[in-house]
DNA sequence: CTATGGTATGACCAGATGGTCATAAGGATT
DNA sequence: AATCCTTATGACCATCTGGTCATACCATAG
């Protein structure tokens, strides 16, 4: 995994080396794995194409040293929110999961754009791996919290739980795409709404989800 | 819409435009949209490159001939769903819609992979007005079953509708993403289910919206 | 002052792209 | 047979791609 890259950048002053992930975030993010241009980021951040070539083995390498560091921050910042809220209900967990997503990518747009190019550019390198990675991660996050409200009795212990796990991380998905992709999203109007109203359509959802659909 | 189709091509005979609009729907289903290859479409159906532009403007016009093609074969299996399932009970038209798109992209699924790119890539010629369109016709099918289900009593009046249609529609649509995308679905393992096995998930999931999750 | 070794450079390569256009082929009507 | 119009062709163009490599730079060590 870290045999993309080279020592060369690892020495590189820190400055430095933020400034060119940078730039290869920004391009990634931006364009499809094989039209994110190497041009475009050596020009971006003011190197010469053979200093990047210096740095990693070659353009995957570029790309899976980004994805790494992108999918870790990620993980902290969730793992950070389960820890906070531990002692609380289950379905208060639930709406300050969903709460802190929308946060988060609020304030680092351009590692989610990352994420969906992963989601559905079929030509990504070992994108099987990433994206099964990212959601096992999911999954796992959304299954430590249903086991905890079944264990306290505050949800229903005759469900299938791989399926309400699917439902969940179906739904948080697109809850989150929706904030920022609007074509997604006919209904709720997401990518315009303060926090106040983001907090009120996550709090109709999550009751949905509470009491079900039935008369 | 149509000014990017030229007379030439569609007093083609229909077996040629068959093999034409084939061509270019593997192409645009298998890469990006700026990745598809024209070069590749015209060897792999057999005619000169010059020939296709006589056909079409240019490559943007190739691809919203071919996409609006797709959209439509789907718009008139969904439309047939709605009508023949009338008069069954709002959680039994859930179901059958899902299984029903489930068979669709199990019989056509270049069109389903063709719409996953629209989703996803930023660089789809007027992507924001056709992926806009597509979820526009979800929330319009899923609310009308919404609306009948509420005036006949079968489920709560007291919920806001669009974000019941909102989560309706996020959870059909991962559903379906499932069945495709194994990496998508790290829970229930929709890609290797028989018909049988995705009947079970779908009861499952619509038992839970249901009777929602509180214990 | 020189030698060493890591670092930086950008011209260069082969290959691909979308799109063009002069030319040719077909078929119908005169 | 001659004219005319539509259709078919593929060599060609400018432009971009990821990747290479001989060369230059520069700090330290002898």
């Amino acid at each position: 995994m870290v045999d993309t890259v080279r020592s060369t950048f690892l020495n590189l002053p820190e400055a430095k080396q933020e400034k060119i992930l940078d730039a290869a975030l920004a391009e990634f993010a931006d364009k499809s794995y094989e039209q994110a241009s190497v041009n475009v980021m050596v020009s971006a951040c003011g190197i010469a194409k053979g200093s990047l070539y210096q740095y990693f083995k070659d353009k995957k390498g570029i790309f899976l040293y980004v994805f790494d560091l992108a999918v870790s921050r990620v993980r902290r910042t969730l793992v950070k929110v389960k820890e906070e809220t531990a002692g609380e209900e289950f379905f208060t967990r639930l709406e300050k999961s969903l709460l802190a997503g929308v946060d988060f990518i609020r304030r680092h747009p351009r590692i989610y754009n990352l994420y969906l190019k992963i989601l559905f550019d079929q030509r990504v390198p070992e994108r099987e791996r990433l994206l099964t990675a990212v959601r096992r991660f999911a999954a796992d996050y959304l299954g430590s919290l249903v086991r905890q409200g079944v264990a306290r009795g505050e949800i229903r212990a005759d469900l299938p739980e791989h399926t309400v796990i699917f439902l969940l991380d179906a739904l948080f998905d697109r809850f989150l795409q929706a904030t920022c992709v609007p074509a997604f999203d006919v209904t709720l109007n997401l990518e315009k709404a303060d926090e106040r109203e983001i907090r009120e359509r996550i709090g109709e959802l999550v009751g949905i989800l509470r009491s079900g659909l039935a008369a």
